[in-house]
DNA sequence: CCCTCAACATAACGCTGTTATGACAGACTG
DNA sequence: CAGTCTGTCATAACAGCGTTATGTTGAGGG
């Protein structure tokens, strides 16, 4: 029940959508209210109304949106014969595209809120598949002797975590924790948790 | 310059202080505004901008306030002749006090924002005495030979990363990532981070 | 042709953070 | 002691917010 069914103009959704995310990610989520957004997408506010019932569920929708941008930004980094290093890979992207769009980021783990809008959060199948994209590469390692065989979906939370938190305090500007340029502590912290998984 | 001078009526600013931090704590970002503030510490909304210039102060101030609380909840745990277990002790009391002041500790590191309202974040003193308390625990554990010798700051960093992780997610309600009622995750990941660490 | 109904526009309601203005008390100053 | 000045707070206004009520429009079916 959270869209009042897609209504019969996908244009104007789609359009609502990646304004809602160009603003998000340009002006930050202050700036991202129902009548710029309207007038953004070239419309009037109750567009957003007929289409999406209520301004949270765009925010949830374009945190979902985020969630695929991700999943296909750690698929570029593409597969090689050694799967630890593309653990560390999909890591580095994983970093790199949640810094190059921080607010998104934000929004897609509820963190931060579009002006005390409190939606559902994103789509649960596509954030799981997120989740599942990082369980197949730990699997992977796994087969290939990279990482102790074993169930793969707790070593992938443990590594979500870990990036996860240097990430988020990285975002947060904890400068005293990760006052790190070349990202060291990251890279040691990973490589401690693979080598004990090892 | 965040504060035009604490004026001279402590009284006041304190109670302010409390009540923000009581209304985000019961009833959510989206219900701290400046007229509920005014209203549940006794006096009008000018009362605000004289003490603090402008609402996101209050929510820095009441930030800084969180980590000053967390500072002590972790410290209450005492320590014992086994540093390693005074760290999981440790990172047991920073993850309920996170989860029993959930807004306070999504406001503490600039993730949940107070309707929009962006602040400049805690006082890096105290957020930076947290870090420390931290790191002297890391290195009561080197000096006791559970740990590896070496600078306990970059140790400390991951451990913190890694539990700020753990918690966000689990305060996103990612139940695919930390579906994990005994947090398993949680512990193995930490054991997992020390264990190459020692 | 007319009727219906979904899609959108216009305008209003109560709320928000902020600021302008004014009242009032206490402390200096002559 | 009178006067002024300054810090503190109350009142009220402003623009903007999310949301909703109401009006308009245009296409499809009887």
């Amino acid at each position: 029940m959270s869209s009042p069914a897609p209504t019969d103009q996908p244009e104007i959704r789609r359009r609502l959508i990646e304004e809602a995310a160009r603003i998000l990610g340009e002006e930050g989520p202050s700036a991202l209210s129902v009548r710029r957004l309207a007038a953004g997408a070239g419309t009037s506010t109750m567009a957003v109304y007929t289409h999406f019932g209520r301004m949270s569920a765009v925010v949830d929708e374009v945190a979902t949106e985020g969630f695929r941008r991700l999943i296909d930004r750690v698929d570029a980094v593409g597969l090689t014969a050694d799967p630890l290093a593309d653990l560390r890979r999909m890591a580095g992207a994983y970093r790199e595209n949640a810094l190059a769009n921080r607010h998104l980021y934000g929004v897609m783990f509820g963190a931060v809120s579009v002006r005390g809008l409190g939606g559902d959060g994103p789509d649960e199948e596509v954030s799981r598949a997120a989740f599942e994209q990082l369980v197949a590469a730990i699997a992977r390692a796994q087969d290939a002797g990279g990482l102790r065989p074993g169930d793969p979906a707790p070593v992938a939370a443990q590594f979500w975590s870990a990036l996860h938190g240097y990430v988020m305090l990285e975002l947060a500007g904890m400068d005293q924790v990760v006052d790190d340029p070349e990202h060291t502590v990251l890279w040691s912290m990973l490589a401690n948790l693979l080598s004990a998984l090892s």
